[in-house]
Formats: structure tokens, sequence, C-alpha cells
DNA sequence: TCAACTATTCATGAAGTCTTGAAACGTTGA
DNA sequence: TCAACGTTTCAAGACTTCATGAATAGTTGA
């Protein structure tokens, strides 16, 4: 990964709204959610999030698809780990300390709490098949 | 790690100058570098590097020590680690593409690349044994 | 005590980001 | 065709961050 986009993706999460709309994503799956849905959620104007959602999607975090009237967004999980494998590996170096820091298991976590609340879509209404631009 | 913590750590690394210092101390190793000696190395200003230094070291991803009349920068490794955890573990829920995306080995960083030009005082010259504020 | 050295702080203006509300755009169903 | 809906775009102003050079502060050795 590139300096560049490494930054980019950096200058994106640092924002208490896209952290939560990140959190909110990856605990939805790869069904995603509409930006409706997210805004309502996260309590988020309708101007305010379509700014932080193509923050983050430009900066390769999410991915969106049109479907009916809808956008609905999902994480990027090949960008979200690529910052961080940035992080780790290319600025870190892989650093012993740090990766001890970092790879603690977390049985805290109960497995349901990573996906939950799939979205479905009313009846009918398929999705294009491909990511908007 | 609380939220907040993680912005400010974000924030702080979302900028190509403290990335580059952060890799110099990385490879530089527990022995750190003094301020003037990171500012020769990556052609900062000196006015310039205190204000990335202090923006890192308020984040928690340095630390540093007043040796004679120099000020040892070295990295934290432990809150590096911590903001990695923060968004591999609590942002990502430990999303199972995340983490494989950035656990892949890396061979091609030899590991003597990690440690590398040692910073050493000047003969007669102890460390004061406490971290600045 | 004084000059040299190291590092930080301050003031200034430039540049960038954030928030808000209104307007615009495309889709859907009547 | 038209109104309702979901979403994005735009403009303006507030706010924050950044870069620069000058001033300040502490340490060292003569």
């Amino acid at each position: 990964m590139e300096q560049s986009k490494a930054l980019a993706a950096l200058s994106a999460l640092a924002h208490g709204d896209r952290l939560d709309l990140i959190r909110l994503l990856v605990q939805t799956g790869d069904g995603g959610l509409p930006a409706g849905e997210i805004a309502r959620t996260l309590g988020l104007s309708a101007s305010r999030l379509s700014f932080h959602l193509s923050a983050l999607e430009q900066a390769g975090l999410l991915r969106s698809q049109k479907v009916a009237r809808n956008v609905i967004y999902a994480v990027d999980a090949a960008g979200l780990g690529a910052i961080i494998a940035y992080l780790l590996n290319d600025c870190c170096m892989e650093h012993p300390e740090v990766v001890a820091c970092c790879r603690h298991d977390r049985p805290d976590i109960p497995a349901e709490a990573r996906l939950r609340r799939p979205f479905r879509l009313p009846e009918g209404q398929g999705a294009e098949g491909s990511t908007k631009t």
C-alpha cells in the first residue's frame, strides 16, 4: 500500500462519526445497510452522512451498490485490512512489542456480535451487481 | 482504549512527516534519537519537527527523555500496538477477512532492518531516568 | 558570566476540514 | 405525468490544522 493511500485512509478514520459508521457496518456484515438506515441509526443528517460515506468510500474502506432507490453501503474488508497491515508491517516493521500488543485474543467479543442485524431489501428488489463509481 | 484516544492517535498518524518519523524511530529501536538528529535525517525545520513530535507524544505514540542538552525520542510500542489493536478488535470486531488481510507474514523485511542505527550518547552523559511531561 | 548549542513556544497567515440547510437528481408507484 | 422518497451536491461560514521565522528557555564549557 502506498503511503498516500494510507494517509487518506487514516484521515478518513480520524473522525468519531466515521469510526461509528465503520463499527456499525462491520457488525452488519457483507449485506450492508442503505444510507437512510445508517443516518437514522447514528442520528446524522442526510448530507452529513453522505459526506462521511464518500470520504470513507474514496479512502477504500467502504463499498457501495445502488439497489432500487437505495444505496447500500458495506465495509471493504480488504481495504480495512490493508490499512491495519500498513501500520503493522510497513510502518512498525512488525516490531515484536507492537505485534504483541495488538495480537492478543479477545474472547470477550461474542461471535454473534460480529454479524448482527443483516439488512434485507424489500421483496422483489434485486441488486444491480456492480459497484457504484 | 477509549475512542477519544484512538481518534487522537489516528489524527496524529494521518500526516506524512509523522509517519516517516514513526518509521525512523521504529527502525532505531528503544535507544531512540535526539530531536536534532531526527530533524537532520528527515530534513525538517526544528520548529516543525517539534510540533510533530509533541503531536505524536500527546497521542501516546512516542516517549521522550531529557538527556544532557538533548531530548531523546523513541516509539512507545505499547501505544502503537494499542491503536492497531483498537482498529482490529474494537472497530473491526476481529472481522475474519480483515484479520486475514493484515496477518500475512512479511518475509521480505529482513530482521536487521528492524533495529538499525542504534543511537549512542557521547560518553559520560547518563539518562535522567524519567519521562518528560 | 558569556557564547554556543539544543529544543520549544509563539504569532501570523495560508490551507484544509466540518457542518448546515437548501437545491438538485434519479427512482418509484399512483 | 406527478408527488413522494432516498440520496447527493453545493455554497457559506465556522473551525482546525499547518508552515514559517523569530523569540525564548535551559544546558554546557570556557
